[in-house]
DNA sequence: CGTTAGGTTGAGCAATATCAAATTCGGTGG
DNA sequence: CCACCGAATTTGATATTGCTCAACCTAACG
């Protein structure tokens, strides 16, 4: 029971937050335990509003299925979007004691979360606090390549560099296998992502199809040769092993 | 000697430190006194790499004098800039256990630095824990902004965005006034961080000129019409009290 | 002086945006 | 099952932004 089968359908609520923080750090007998017994399940629909930077609308919680972003308005209505919000990952998790309003969370599909306070009071339990620090380091990690992309990619580059995110942060949580994976994305929002047009974003899939480097279609993504995407976007898999958290690499932190 | 004069010429080192301190939360006498005895200065010519992706190579330290850049390169040489360290900011600095070498940090100029850690260890000095927290949430509220910046402004905006933003970083530590400040940037580094090209940072800095909106010549920048400059950028200054540091408004974080 | 790094300018081009009009697709009510 | 609706996608034409290449200029410096 405590060895996850990835060939399950449906992974239980609980079971995608210890994929998640399993792909970041081992987690002990106790540890898994703790994570099992997170409940306090809740719904809320697409276009929902988590936490605005009006203050908060949210206890901490792990989101177990749906998608949001995190985002930003300008004065005259344009958006960026900064990150999104996958399956496993945190909405309102604080660490740190680091509460800043500073983007604006929308639920992009109808969302799952439960209760993280449990893993949060878990001060006991080294490894999940471990976990959550790895977490926020990812979180920077993703927030730098999005960067990159978009001040020095392509739009063809910039897209497969975010396709190939996807794949990789579901991989972690058992919901993409062989390039597979459900992405509930309208083209408006992938545009919002990278910092293009809608219709470019059309085109440019348009463009990936024809070349056979992906079928997209339904809610539904394949990468059909990584290996090709990864060369063309310079993708590199944010490990938490590159930036691991043994207390004697710091000083190469980035702040 | 402990209320900082702005009119002193050149401030001592320690002194940019308390102001940057002091411009996040107010300092009791026993931090001020703690951020006076900092000392252990060193110095390092300019493109010196101060922290890369292999490894530490600086305990942590503050920026007292010079400017540096945090980057990163693609495969094929591009290179993106991710943020700026300007004087009193923190290089290496790592409050939360959080250790990431995820991108590398460049001197740009030769650069002054004394050594962070006995701020890092007044644990006692409550004060001097919620301004290191401080920092480390105004990092992250700047790398929203770069995103923002590439993604969704046009390269007129991105540049009237980041002078705005390095006037009022500088005026934190007393190191701008009126709109006008040093500015030791070449147009390359301008272009790597705005995700242009070097000639048409040229071009828009010129059509600034042109527009009587900066004055900009032998490493010194002015800008002549901030509220102009500001409405153009839609910019907004990152406040601090914006993301107050206070428990309770924990929940709105980002991650 | 020669050299070099940085800045400036022009011409042409490539990438991407904008506008406008189909067209497809997933429901939903009849 | 069908008709219809709105949202999302697709396509074409055209405009704009920003890039590349290449030259030239200028100031600092040995």
């Amino acid at each position: 029971m405590n060895a996850p089968v990835l060939a399950a359908a449906k992974p239980s609520y609980a079971e995608i937050v210890a994929r998640r923080l399993e792909a970041l750090v081992p987690l002990d007998l106790q540890a898994q335990a703790l994570v099992r017994t997170l409940s306090d399940r809740q719904t809320c629909p697409a276009g929902a509003e988590l936490c605005g930077e009006r203050g908060p609308a949210l206890r901490p919680r792990f989101v177990v299925s749906g998608w949001a972003a995190k985002l930003r308005w300008l004065a005259d209505g344009r958006r960026q979007i900064l990150g999104f919000v996958l399956p496993g990952d945190a909405v309102g998790l604080c660490f740190k004691p680091h509460p800043l309003a500073l983007a604006t969370t929308v639920a992009i599909t109808p969302l799952h979360t439960i209760d993280a306070t449990p893993v949060l009071r878990a001060v006991d339990a080294p490894a999940l606090a471990e976990a959550v620090r790895l977490m926020a380091g990812m979180e920077e990690a993703l927030l730098l390549d999005q960067v990159v992309r978009l001040g020095r990619q392509t739009a063809y580059e910039r897209i497969c560099h975010l396709l190939l995110e996807f794949h990789d942060r579901l991989g972690d949580v058992g919901l993409s296998q062989n390039g597979s994976f459900a992405l509930p994305l309208t083209q408006e929002v992938l545009a919002d992502a990278t910092g293009l047009s809608i219709v470019h974003v059309n085109r440019v899939l348009q463009q990936l199809r024809r070349e056979q480097m992906i079928d997209l279609h339904g809610g539904h993504a394949a990468l059909l040769d990584m290996e090709h995407l990864r060369r063309i976007a310079d993708y590199r898999r944010p490990s938490p092993a590159s930036w691991s958290g043994r207390d004697a690499s710091r000083g190469a932190a980035s702040l």
